[in-house]
DNA sequence: TTACAATATGACTACAGAGTCACATGACTC
DNA sequence: GAGTCATGTGACTCTGTAGTCATATTGTAA
């Protein structure tokens, strides 16, 4: 956590500094992030930097923070009394959601995507691991619900097909951008109707399900 | 490309540097990694790497050859005459494949994994991104092979599924690690049988394909 | 005006990185 | 033995890094 000296300051100066920090980590990974670069481009000395923050990690977990305060504010209205609704509706609005955070928030995306990226640092582990064990656990929940309630094939793998549909909503959104975060197109809805699609159906021709 | 230099080497001193570098880029991405440790480690002055490499790019790029050279010995197998056979069997035995190469190649999946991690990196441009748009191109014939076979739904996108399926062969292993590749377990059929059921069939509970 | 605390500063330390270069060594030919 | 050429060497340069600290500035309260 920041120190007071960071939230006392005017807020534009405390502004200048989350901006270059957003631009510094957008474009690199933690290590790879100058702390040296932010201070220079947010116009503050250098021991000022180390009077708001500990160190550079410091820093970096506050914009973690602050992006998944943003995400969340996107996906929990999704979320309202998930075991009331359908599940594949369930699914599709969350989806939704992460996809309208990654249309409007493309730096928070970009830097939480490179946390995500790197398993092995330490602080993935330190920082999305445990976060993660808890969204699983939800996911899983509402697939066992929804197989209670006769909405999924019984024969399926709970713990399984909530792992799918955790990669799904980490994997959504390159599935629209052929790989660089900067074009998100338009057709997004598309995307993620045939995503929904697939997880539901499958592309096997059946004799349930014919073209 | 190495020089001649390093390929004129005993093969023991050859080794030596592959194992270092091998061991210095599993442990850190590209611009983590240290010429200076992989130099001491593989006892070799620092004059001497640079008469066998331009840059640490150079070695660097060596390295991922050897992968991809390893790789495709375990994946070729699978696309023998992949236009003849089922469509879900090809998939499977491609998917089979991969899994046997990270449960052999453990380091190569390693060091690979970690170069299409970092999607932005200038490197990944440079190596994958035009390999990989091969390989999408294999897929969509593949699939496209199969949908006029009848073995396909006919509404379904070949793009959009060809990208399902690469994405899903990138993932399978996440999927059989729980996110650390150390410990790749025994039931790598089990998951792979999950996959191609769910790429198959879909989850949901329908008249077709009850319980 | 004085006194004191909070904040600001940037030169500085200590370290690590990639890559270079003048020189040393060893092998092979004449 | 002399000459030549490929190969080996490590001290060195240059650049960048995170973090520190003695000193200066500012704000506030008496």
């Amino acid at each position: 956590m920041p120190k007071d000296t960071f939230f006392n300051l005017p807020s534009d100066k405390r502004e200048r500094i989350v901006e270059a920090a957003l631009s510094e980590f957008e474009e690199n990974a933690f290590d790879q992030a100058s702390t040296n670069k932010i201070i220079e481009q947010s116009g503050i000395s250098k021991g000022s930097f180390y009077q708001y923050f500990d160190d550079k990690k410091d820093l970096y977990k506050y914009l973690i923070q602050l992006i998944v305060e943003s995400k969340l504010k996107y996906i929990t209205p999704a979320m309202q009394n998930p075991f009331n609704h359908d599940f594949f509706e369930v699914i599709h609005d969350m989806n939704e959601a992460g996809l309208k955070f990654a249309l409007d928030q493309p730096r928070y995306l970009k830097i939480g995507t490179r946390l995500m990226q790197d398993k092995n640092h330490a602080l993935y582990k330190e920082i999305i691991a445990e976060n993660q064990e808890r969204a699983m656990e939800v996911y899983s929940a509402l697939v066992k619900n929804a197989m209670e309630r006769g909405e999924l094939r019984a024969d399926i793998d709970v713990g399984f097909t909530a792992r799918i549909i955790f990669i799904m909503s980490t994997e959504i959104v390159s599935l629209t951008t052929n790989n660089s975060y900067e074009n998100l197109t338009e057709n997004l809805t598309e995307i993620l109707d045939k995503l929904m699609n697939l997880l539901a159906y499958g592309i096997k021709k059946t004799e349930g399900k014919n073209d």
